[in-house]
Parts: structure tokens; sequence; C-alpha cells
DNA sequence: TTTT
DNA sequence: TTTT
């Protein structure tokens, strides 16, 4: 009834960008989220958490997202349960993402490594179908607050 | 660096409470959160997401809450690897819950069901080491918890 | 950048819903969030926050929700800032909600009471442009919703 | 009953740090939250949420985070409540967190510049009443933390 | 399969 | 202005 997850981590392989047969565009990775608290062993562990980004936001973090950079990802925690070739019940959890913030900057040329997907329509809405004026939130300049520019 | 999720739903079993070997209490069970959207066959899914809780929040739980009883749970999402016997790698996506609310009331008796758990100390505490005054959230006054009643 | 918060509480008063010039429905009502700790004296305290929800979904809480209804929020923190009339600068909270959840049903006739608003385009929808089935999320069956007992 | 916020955004001042009667370390800022959405002005506004620390987490808050600097905020949301000297009824809405993530590092010279406020107990705890190694999160090494720097 |  |  309520499905809300809120993760902050760093890429572990850059994006896979595919499309549906219909032509929708679906962005996945690992997100790795370092424990806040070390194990009996005194290491500091981590989770490796699936994320999936559909349409022009899974775009958005294929073109700007790469192996060890930073992200704040929301949205909701889906266990998909499907039957493996051996007959197995396999139960995959996956985040399916409504928003990602970019938090550190790469050189955030749109990266031609990544190949051939291609972007149908430009957009940079980060957020599902919401506009959004800059892909990385980290960059200290975007701010421009002054005291003068405040009403405290 | 930040794994925070938020979930309502029922549950699909009644907890089960077991101890560890040093006796720590620890309560499971799966939670069914339906998802907003049906899918496209019309359908309204629902996921079925398990739940862990450690210490006296997880005994409260095995307390109170049983098959079907709605729930909200916060907590952080966790991701257990392990290898199976068939020496196959799998991952296993729990929640980790630091705060339960009791969202609906049953019957509030504590359920001699679950047979034999014991409690080496009281709290009513549902939330990880806080002072918590009635379990059931949807009525200040209406938990007919007396002293009596409970074990602690 | 982000700002997302849940709350679960209770309504201190029947929502109230008002329409904008280019007739834009909000709802608005107060919740009641109990603090899970007791204060210095004792006592429980709850902390009162303003909510507004917008268009459909604010119409369909003015609709069910009623003034003691338990309700879950999701939504955004925002900080209104005004000049009052004595030209002191006034800042308000409120929690533009994008999501609700009915957590205990009431009588689910749809109110009378509250008089005398219309409803241009119906939905069921619960959270902002999101199909949703049934209203109350307390009883998998509880739906009671039939066509001739809603006015859309 | 339950009430759950977390916020990514800016600071647009250095923190303040004061102590209560009882020696209990508060920390207090103000963080900007860029808004999703521009306004009908094409303008893109933030929202200037008030932020509160207590005890290690918000010593830390105050060594650490300096204006500009970008920070990840968990907590709950409060309203309290107060009768200003002229007698009116003032509501004051701040967010008292008890998890915080530095998301950019600074020159994480435990600043000078804040004086004199003196730490009675040492911790590296981020978060309440938990160990956390490193306080930036944007790297793991860089922190250049080492015993002699540091007054714990 | 894993990031810093 | 406050809910149970």
């Amino acid at each position: 009834m309520l499905n809300r997850i809120i993760l902050i981590g760093r890429l572990t392989q850059d994006p896979e960008l595919r499309y549906t047969a219909t032509g929708t565009a679906v962005a996945s990775f690992s997100l790795a989220v370092d424990r806040q608290r070390a194990n009996q062993a005194g290491e500091r562990e981590a989770d490796f958490i699936n994320i999936v980004v559909w349409q022009k936001l899974g775009e958005l973090c294929a073109q700007y997202l790469r192996k060890g950079r930073m992200a704040a990802v929301e949205g909701r925690l889906q266990i998909r349960q499907y039957e493996n070739r051996e007959g197995q019940k396999v139960r995959v959890a996956e985040v399916i993402a409504d928003n990602v913030r970019f938090l550190d900057r790469g050189d955030a040329s749109p990266a031609t490594s990544t190949g051939t997907q291609t972007r149908s329509e430009g957009s940079r809405s980060m957020s599902e179908s919401r506009y959004q004026d800059d892909p990385f939130a980290d960059d200290g300049h975007s701010i421009d607050i002054v005291d003068d520019d405040l009403p405290f």
C-alpha cells in the first residue's frame, strides 16, 4: 500500500541501457550502499542493490552515471518472482526508481563510451515526468547563495 | 551511505520468533505490499517483502502481529549473499526494521498460539531503544493491555 | 534536490476543499502525528502538520477523510514565506502530498456534510496520476464502493 | 505515529553550535533544498529548512559542514509552537536529524573558524548512537583524518 | 559480478 | 485551532 525507499550509494558498474520491444528505455545498474555499522569482524560491508530506471530518466542515468559515481535513488522495492530453468523459484529484489540525483559530477560530457543508444527526445527531467534543470547536483556554483539573495 | 525504506502492508503469516545462540530475539515475517498500479492484465499485484526485527521490537511484533494484520515498517534494505548447498550464489533481500507500527488492532490478546518464546526483559518500545506507550496505533485507549495480560 | 516525507497520523479536523480561480481542487487538513517519546513531563506530545493535496487526490481526501481518521501521507516539505499585514516575515511549513492512504475505514459514505464542492472529473486515483483501486487500505475486501455510491 | 523526512540540499550558512544548561550539544543550520519544478515564472525555487542536530552528531556537523556544502539529512519534522513577546502564537518547523551524510568534501580541515566549542566526549558517529567510520561520504580515503588532527 |  |  505504501512502498518507498531512498538510497545513496555508488554505482558498481556503468548503467546498462536496453529498450523493450515497444521501444521503452530501461536502464539498470547496481548501487553499492555502505552499511553504517561495521560487522563483527570490523569490516564495513555494503549492500549491492539493483536499480531499474524506466524511460527518459533511465536514458539520463545511462548518459550521466558511470561506475564509481555517487547517486541518490528514490523509488519502490519490487520483488520479481520467476522460475529458473531448473524449475526453482527465484526471487529478485530491485528498486524501481522514479527519482535519481547525480551527487558528484564526473566529466559531465554525455559519454560517447556507452555507444549506440539513441535518444528520441531530449529532456533533462531526472524525475519521472517532472522538469529538472541541471543533471549534476554537486556543483557548488549552481546555488549562488550570497547573503543578499536571501531574505534572512 | 543512506538506506531507508518505509512500507505499509499486511502480514502473510504469523511472525516467527527465534533466538540467537547468545539469546538475542529475532522476529521475521513476510509483508504483502500492494502495488499502486494494476499490471497489464488489470490485476493488482503485491510485493512480498521479508521483514526482520531484532530484540525487543521483534518480540513485540511476535506478540501483537498476526497474519492479515496491517503494519507500517521502517528500516533499511539489506541484501544477504550466500552460497547454497548446490554451490549457487543466492541473494536474499530483507528489510531490517527499526520501527514498526501496528496499524489495525486485532484481537489484541497476546496470542498463546505462538507458544514458547520467552522474554528476558520487558519493554513496550516499538522502536529500537525508544519508549513507546501503546502498541496499537489506531486507537489510543483500545489496547486492552493491562499488566496482568502481559508477561512483562 | 531531494525532499521526501512520510507521515502517519490522524486528522484534527475535516479536510477543507477549495478551488483555485482556474478550477484546480486543493484540499487541506492538519495531521496530528504522535511523537515517539514522551517529553520530560511524561506527556506524549504530537506534531500538528499541515497537509495540502492538489487535484483529484485532494478531492478524494475531502470525500473520504474526516476528523479523527488515520492516514499515511507521502510528499515533500514546503516552506512558504510571505509578509503579513504587519510587515513581518512569516514562514509556513506544509507538506504537499502526492500519495495518501486511508488507514482506517470510517463510514465510507461519501459524506454529504462537506456540502457543495463539485467534482468536474472522476477518478479513484489516490496517488497523483496513478490508478488506485480501493480508497481504504485497511481491509482487503472492504471496498464497498459501487458505482451507485459514488458520484463518479 | 510515523514521521520520517529525508532531504538533500546545501547549507545556507555555517552551522551554529550551542550547548544546553546541562551540557548537551545542539547544532542548527538552514538547508536550501531546490524544488524539482520551476514556478510559473520559470524560476527554480528552494525551500529553506531548519535543521537541528543533537549531541555528538551535532558536534560533527559543526565541525565538518560549512555554508554551501551539500548534505543528506534524515530525521523527523517537528512543529514547535510558542507565544512571542507580542503574544502571538508562532509555529516553527524544524527537522530533528538523526542521520546526516556529508555529500561533498570541503577543505576538510576541522574549521578553526567556529571557535570555542568544546567537546566532552569523542566519537565519529554520524548517526545517533551508531559507529561511523568516515565523515565524508564521497570518498572513502580522502578524509585525512588522523587522530592527531582531531580533538577526539 | 560488485563502489569509494 | 488541534487527533486517538
